[in-house]
DNA sequence: TTTCAAATAATAGTATTACTATCATAAATA
DNA sequence: TATTTATGATAGTAATACTATTATTTGAAA
């Protein structure tokens, strides 16, 4: 038997299923591929059809237009990392060991993961990175939230934070200090790569250097 | 003697220097005015035209397309915050207590300041925590790097850097930890105003707030 | 004061983007 | 076999992001 990761996405995201037919895979594979290849700026629906082999009509049919596509993996990223993280830290008991697991989840580049046959993790991370916060820097942000679309997002910051509430009880800021490690572990990995010196990490270009330094960040902050 | 701030920008980013003329510096105020008001995605050059009264190829003469306009203000806003920096930290001796000052002046919603006729600072500091990640997260930043676009930024954070060390010289991350407060002072507003579970001010939606997480995060990390 | 250069306004035009609409056909399903 | 449903093919529109041309105004030098 073939064990498939199915995450659950928000239905007002989409027109139609895309996990429902070969089409809507290929537009999800393909739309991971060609925005982490050109950027979201140069990400079109005519390009994507052409890629696909199919035609833009054909895409509209399944998003409304190119940011809820781009909402779409971007969920669909948030409830793949909680999944690994309940994962990973099931059996632990230690918080401060599974607050170090969320670090390097959040900051490694992961390998492609099998069991989702459609989707690059991969590449996905690197969207992450670069778009990320593209889903919500918009003047539409109020809407889309009434819609739940950023609820992954959302659900993942709260499972941080409480994982803070138990290194420390008495802390103040569980849920900003958990967007902050989110946020950061994507653009330190930005910023060493195309911003340097706004880094420390421009020698190695490594992403245990961004590791330490958010666990030395979180570790401090929540010790009284 | 009227004093007036001028602040020095990369001519990289303009074809015509916008200081110079009216028409420019109406570019500059109507500009901050739309991408405050609607969001930079729906700005454009037309509806810039429009609101002063000029021509969309008039707006060419000055600036080759959008981002680079928008490049432009936040250099602009970087450049006037390292004044800032300066002008208050002036005679301060204590390192920390310069540091306080650095959260403060980032996290702060500025009053519009008289000195520079053409500019709004509280805009532009509301289109910095909206906008300000766009200047660089594009497919071609490494191009606009090469051209000296995020200097302001750089000089900014390497100053605050400079002060990070004062307090604590063994510190190994002045960079990064000058980068995180620039970058969760403006996103951090964002979320309480925005996307309130992701942070611990819902209720206060206060700035103060965003300073007090800031420094203990900050204090805490560097101090040994 | 004239003259000449520079800046601006007015207008037009192009390629691309972000869609919507229509109709034919293939595949799945009842 | 009939019929729904998804897809493909094609066309069309309004807006965006520019470029080009010409006429007019303005301001400084001769």
């Amino acid at each position: 038997m073939k064990l498939e990761l199915q995450i659950k996405m928000n239905p007002s995201l989409y027109l139609r299923d895309p996990e429902q037919s070969e089409l809507g895979k290929n537009i999800i594979k393909h739309s991971i591929q060609l925005i982490h290849d050109n950027g979201f700026e140069a990400f079109t629906f005519k390009k994507l059809a052409e890629s696909i082999g199919s035609t833009e009509a054909g895409v509209y049919r399944y998003f409304e237009n190119k940011h809820k596509l781009l909402v779409y993996i971007i969920s669909w990223y948030w409830g793949w990392i909680q999944f690994q993280l309940s994962y990973q830290t099931n059996n632990i008991e230690d918080p401060s060991i599974k607050l170090k697991k969320v670090i390097t989840l959040l900051s490694t580049n992961v390998e492609d993961d099998i069991t989702t046959g459609h989707v690059d993790e991969f590449q996905l991370h690197q969207i992450l990175i670069a778009e990320g916060s593209k889903a919500y820097l918009t003047n539409h942000v109020g809407k889309d939230n009434k819609q739940q679309f950023f609820q992954p997002y959302k659900d993942l910051c709260n499972t941080i934070g409480e994982i803070i509430l138990e290194c420390n009880p008495k802390y103040k800021y569980p849920h900003s200090l958990a967007s902050t490690i989110i946020e950061m572990a994507h653009l330190q990995n930005f910023f060493m790569n195309h911003l340097p010196t706004l880094t420390d990490f421009s020698k190695s270009k490594d992403e245990k250097e961004i590791i330490k330094y958010l666990e030395e960040l979180v570790f401090n902050t929540i010790r009284i």
